[in-house]
DNA sequence: GTCTAAAGTAAACGATGTAAACATCTGGTT
DNA sequence: AACCAGATGTTTACATCGTTTACTTTAGAC
């Protein structure tokens, strides 16, 4: 898509696009590393300086070509959560987080490169908000984490409250171990065995996010 | 320590610590990327191609340079298990568990700048069993964590198989939320608001992980 | 049809990583 | 005490990188 790659021609019609394809492409093959402004430029066929007619210079490309990474994220989430067929208001709205996390682990377990070159190589977690990497939806992972607590609250299962520091638990948890699982020590481990840790992580921390208030808050280590 | 700087001398003396020193202080003060080659040697007073005598290239260099910080996330661990007092066998344990998380975090939120040099980056977490990571005890970070596992396994508080499944639970938990605290979307947030929510999260994530067994295998959703 | 602004090229500059050839120091052997 | 060999730094050079400046082409509005 976008691909209006003309020939000889010497307005190329569709520059900005290409050039973030042409990078992406480059990133997934050779790694965050090969994403320089004259190899992308190269690659789509035109000088150097082209690229700046459209990016202020290369780390703005190299932003747009990791939003465009992360893109793939959301859309692995959105094609999860659109598989849920419960209709129970309650385990539907349970069943539409643990998606959440079966898409995220499922997009950086398939996809480790494009995972990597995402939330690590070319762009921070400081970009992870930025609208640019929402998917089909028009919404980014992030938002769709806290669509899925605001849908448990709305159904009585999670209190209002409890949104936002659930949020952070099952993000911290379902990332970092995205992180141990693609680069960490569990990068050589294989893929069944990552998978059954991976569902099983899902589903213990949604446990953990809705087994609130059935903890006491002072209790200590004696 | 170990800036044995000889003035005007044509041998350093030690000039491949010396080299790992400037870097450090240069990625502290100006950012990772300010991690060049060039700018190394040229702030420890030699010519570039000295440092080849030390280092293969460039890369080794940034991966000693991220190791050296990664040794202050070791020593932050190792300082706050010497302070734990609890003297019976399973409480102290546990203790000595909660610990390496709070160690990990307190780095983490007090030296983000160090803390992002040694797992972001100049090295990641690919890395993050190398030896040269170890702090004064001769561990490293990870490995301090699978030794309170194994502690709590010791004392009969944990299963012996669960150590590594935990392992990754602990890990995952609260290297995402350094993540997020870090460079996330919790960067802004106030430190001490931070610094609760880390509290809780290690006192969860060890609660969660000495509830093994009395959570089901088999149930779903429904 | 013309003409302006958008979108491309070409050439140049300073900085970078690295290699090769050269210079200097240091420590052990006689 | 003189010497020499290997370790350690320096100099010079080169290809590549990001970026800027001045120029060229082209598409579309009037």
């Amino acid at each position: 898509m976008a691909e209006a790659t003309p020939k000889g021609r010497y307005h190329h019609g569709n520059l900005r696009a290409a050039l973030v394809q042409a990078g992406y492409h480059l990133a997934v093959e050779q790694g965050p590393d090969a994403v320089t402004l004259r190899a992308v430029t190269r690659r789509a066929g035109v000088s150097p300086a082209a690229a700046y007619r459209h990016f202020a210079g290369l780390e703005e490309l190299r932003v747009a070509i990791g939003l465009w990474s992360i893109r793939g994220l959301a859309r692995s989430i959105e094609e999860h959560q659109s598989q849920v067929e419960v209709a129970d208001p309650a385990p539907r709205a349970r069943a539409m987080l643990e998606a959440v996390g079966d898409g995220y682990l499922a997009f950086a377990l398939d996809q480790p490169r494009v995972f990597r070159i995402g939330l690590y190589g070319l762009l921070g977690m400081e970009h992870a908000e930025l609208a640019e990497g929402a998917g089909d939806s028009g919404r980014t992972p992030f938002q769709l984490l806290t669509d899925a607590l605001v849908g448990l609250a709305a159904v009585g299962v999670l209190p209002a409250e409890r949104v936002e520091p659930a949020a952070i638990q099952c993000w911290s948890s379902v990332h970092g171990f995205a992180s141990l699982a693609t680069q960490g020590p569990l990068r050589g481990a294989p893929r069944e065995v990552r998978d059954v840790m991976a569902r099983r992580l899902v589903r213990d921390v949604v446990d953990g996010v809705l087994a609130v208030g059935s903890r006491s808050e002072g209790d200590e280590t004696s």
